[in-house]
DNA sequence: CCTCTAGTTGCAAATGAATTGCAATTGCAA
DNA sequence: TTGCAATTGCAATTCATTTGCAACTAGAGG
């Protein structure tokens, strides 16, 4: 974080850095929970003095301060989260394993604008959310 | 529903049906507690003789079967559901009013299948969910 | 370096969507 | 009409996420 910009109003603090490392080496989106117990195995901290609430709402002050992306994927019900690192990025998540398989492109880059056009006039489009669904190789393979 | 064929083992009951006519004359996806309140206003039946456990239950095996759609959209913790009817059909959120606009095409229609591949080697793509965000046309007139 | 305070946190309790156990009910195949 | 597997109502439960509040700190301004 040292070398970013940090938003203006929010405090860098040590649970918040620490949010922040988890997310920064994850490869792929966690939960609440999964950066939760991430820092506890860590120990980073010890879980006397850590509450997932500050996770829940560092980040959803990463996420308004447009530091995280926040996703629910098909089939789950708890709400994943990465950074956002100016990067862009997709998953396909397999209905058979339920692993999340990153794409190589986001398939928009070669979308033209127009298609967007909505059944009711125009809408101006600032991102997306994308997901695929389907079956990875191992999945595929074994049949 | 009379004349679409009904899945296998499953009962056509009066709760079933009374779910299905809701979907069905919605035009937007709708939350188990918008159907359930829904059926109830319609007085379709009293309070005291539907559960809305019966309305997720319902949901559920709706959608294993393929007849509904389940997405939890944008900025929202609650599930929505809609028929698929064969269709295919997306939205754009707008981040300001949250009003949900359909779009008229899907974007897919035009992107060729390579560029799906993953990071990971082949992945057999089945379908996809999209979500654009933005601005709607009102939103974006009132600055 | 110290002070002060708005922003943060831990904790425990509260929410709210969704699920489940179970006994009673009901489609619907035979 | 009958029999039973599928379904339902109800109430209790689960589980992710949120919130109230008093105690705590980052970090701006002395």
């Amino acid at each position: 974080m040292e070398d970013k910009k940090w938003p203006e109003g929010i405090k860098w603090t040590k649970q918040r850095k620490d949010i922040f490392e988890v997310l920064h080496r994850a490869k792929k989106p966690l939960s609440a929970h999964d950066i939760y117990q991430e820092i506890l195995k860590d120990s980073m901290v010890d879980k006397a003095n850590f509450a997932i609430s500050t996770v829940y709402r560092s980040l959803t002050i990463f996420e308004e301060k447009g530091l995280v992306e926040k996703s629910i994927l098909l089939g789950s019900d708890t709400a994943v989260y990465e950074l956002t690192e100016g990067k862009h990025k997709h998953y396909a998540v397999c209905l058979s394993c339920h692993k999340l398989v990153p794409l190589k492109h986001c398939p928009f880059e070669h979308v033209e604008h127009d298609h967007m056009e909505s059944e009711e006039g125009d809408f101006v489009v600032t991102g997306h959310k994308l997901e695929l669904y389907g079956y990875c190789k191992e999945c595929t393979a074994n049949q």
